[in-house]
DNA sequence: CCCCCCCC
């Protein structure tokens, strides 16, 4: 059989145009070495006219050549490629998928004369496969337009330095890191941006200002530089994450250790004479290094560890602001995210991260030093001295995007984090009424959450409202003393106010059932339109209004999101149901709702 | 000279 070289192909690879399903010719294949993670194939694929230096085999295609097929002269067909662009413009072509068309023996040797289309790729990939980094490829794609284009570095282990003469900016020769220290000022170090935080303001009975700070590191070690002000005007664009300085005339003072985890005990200050070069021979400063833990294994670490985390972002929140316990404002974002292992988890993002992030196409998130928290059960929380990366150029990343194309996003996967609210959008868990007893629901071991749509039929107005404890977070029913003071147990204090609390019994239908829940102060509040105080006072002082209060409530429809567990109480067990939320019924939620329950009928 | 790491 003869199969025809594609010609031209390689010119197209690279040019960063899309070839679909080349046939070339391999020329060479080479492992190149790798810090960590599978080996990783360098090979060269030939069209017959043109060769093709700068590609990498997919590491799932590595079984290729552990079992020597993919060998010199064997010709192949690419049946999916990926061309990265890196940030100088060169390219990277890496097979995704490939068959063997015809064996080495089968092709007899090379087919046509090829030279080498493009030699300036070359350097770049053997600086990749020397330092196994993957630095500066845009298909790296941070959220944060301030974090760059580089992942956060693991600081090598310290090995003595080259003097570098040809430092630019400073007379002084090039010093690691590591030999840092406040008493010596004429240096100049040569170090990678790992992780930049964008512009800050404060303002506090100091003075105010602005100020953005920065981590680097090289072969030695790490170190943390803030800019503050005028140097923040000076810096703030030249420094990008990932890239190479060389730095010098800064200020050193000792490292507050409350505040930092990086292994350093000084950090930067720059000043009006501090020095900032890039440079551009950075072969020997090290790059990213994560240690990415499999989301299963999230239930065995620690609360509070710091992991490197990656996973396919399975959905997204939409972004919303919250309000800290501090009156801040900040935006936040929660993704589920899953592996291989078939775990999802809950990773929240904040700031701008959270607000720049799009997850509509399913990207690879990866996030280096994420936080465990025990919310939920396990969930995951990006800090400041995080770095998430979105469709990272790592071998991980194009692994999880050909496991979750090919099967994972079928798999029905367990989230290691329980969300405790429905939800919004396709996350809703609908029920109708009568589905709490066809499916048992509240019978396991944790509460189960559900929505419906539902109609008012009856609330109790005996025992609505108790008069309750006024401190700010108790809500225990007083004792009246008779004598102008309310009692609190749990306080274990007598006070001369009380506040109102509500705890309602509504009986909700919908087209097939009906049911009893309860509504505690704030989603009764909601159903009956009116404050716990209101309904007190009217309570006490005008019955007619009271009791309208209630009429009015019954036959009114709403979103209802609930809690149901199952319950037991003298050795008698029934379904609990308490409202979570009530919120009016939006019309394409409700059409939703009701063309799910016609499904469910038609089955 | 900052030092916020948050929310359910």
């Amino acid at each position: 059989m003869n199969v025809p070289l594609t010609k031209g192909a390689v010119e197209a690879l690279c040019k960063g145009l899309d070839v679909d399903k080349p046939v070339l010719q391999l020329l060479n294949i080479r492992q190149i070495s790798n810090a960590s993670g599978p080996p990783r194939f360098r090979l060269m694929m030939s069209d017959g006219q043109h060769s093709l230096t700068s590609c990498l085999l997919a590491t799932q295609l590595n079984y290729l050549s552990d079992e020597n097929l993919l060998v010199p002269n064997c010709v192949c067909l690419l049946k999916k490629t990926i061309n990265n662009t890196l940030a100088d413009g060169r390219r990277v072509v890496v097979v995704m998928e490939m068959d063997i068309l015809k064996s080495a023996e089968e092709a007899g040797g090379k087919i046509g004369n090829p030279t080498p289309y493009n030699t300036d790729v070359s350097p770049v990939l053997a600086r990749m496969g020397d330092r196994a980094t993957y630095v500066n490829s845009p298909s790296l794609k941070p959220v944060n337009r301030h974090k760059g284009l580089t992942v956060k570095v693991s600081p090598m282990k310290a090995s003595p330095m080259k003097a570098n003469s040809a430092s630019p900016g400073s007379s002084a020769k090039v010093i690691p890191i590591a030999s840092l220290n406040p008493y010596q000022s004429k240096w100049t170090i040569r170090a990678r941006v790992t992780n930049k935080s964008s512009i800050r303001t404060w303002s506090n009975s100091k003075g105010e200002g602005k100020l953005f700070s920065f981590e680097i590191v090289d072969e030695s070690g790490e170190i943390r530089i803030t800019a503050f002000n005028k140097e923040v005007d000076k810096f703030f664009s030249l420094v990008e994450q990932g890239k190479v300085y060389y730095i010098s005339k800064a200020t050193l003072k000792p490292a507050n250790k409350q505040y930092t985890t990086l292994k350093n005990d000084y950090e930067m200050t720059l000043h009006a004479h501090s020095s900032i070069v890039p440079c551009d021979d950075n072969q020997s400063i090290p790059t990213v290094h994560c240690d990415f833990v499999p989301i299963a294994e999230l239930e065995n670490r620690d609360k509070d560890a710091i992991i490197d985390v990656i996973g396919i972002c399975k959905s997204a929140e939409d972004v919303s602001r919250i309000t800290t316990k501090n009156s801040r404002e900040v935006s936040k974002r929660a993704l589920s995210i899953i592996d291989q292992t078939g775990k999802v988890v809950t990773v929240t993002l904040w700031g701008e991260e959270a607000e720049n992030f799009d997850g509509s196409t399913q990207p690879v998130v990866a996030i280096k030093g994420a936080r465990l928290s025990d919310f939920g059960g396990r969930s995951l929380s990006a800090l400041f001295s995080s770095t998430v990366m979105v469709n990272p150029d790592i071998p991980q990343a194009f692994r999880l995007r050909a496991w979750y194309d090919r099967e994972g996003f079928a798999i029905n996967s367990q989230s290691l984090t329980e969300t405790r609210s429905a939800g919004t959008g396709l996350n809703v868990n609908w029920k109708t009424l009568s589905d709490i007893k066809n499916e048992d629901m509240g019978h396991g071991e944790k509460a189960q959450y559900f929505s419906c749509v539902a109609t008012v039929l009856f609330i109790r107005k005996e025992n609505c409202l108790y008069q309750a404890c006024p401190s700010a977070d108790c809500n225990k029913k007083v004792i009246d003393q008779q004598n102008g003071l309310y009692r609190c147990e749990k306080c274990n204090r007598e006070f001369p106010n009380f506040k109102y609390r509500l705890l309602l019994s509504a009986n909700l239908a919908d087209f097939g059932d009906n049911q009893w829940v309860t509504c505690f102060q704030e989603t009764a509040e909601a159903l009956l339109g009116h404050s716990a105080e209101t309904l007190g006072h009217l309570r006490d002082t005008d019955e007619a209004a009271f009791d309208e209060i209630f009429q009015k409530a019954n036959f009114t429809t709403h979103i209802f999101k609930n809690r149901v567990k199952l319950e037991t109480y003298n050795d008698e067990s029934r379904v609990k149901v308490t409202v979570m939320e009530v919120q009016p019924v939006d019309h394409r939620e409700y059409s939703r709702r009701l063309l799910q329950n016609i499904y469910k009928l038609a089955r």
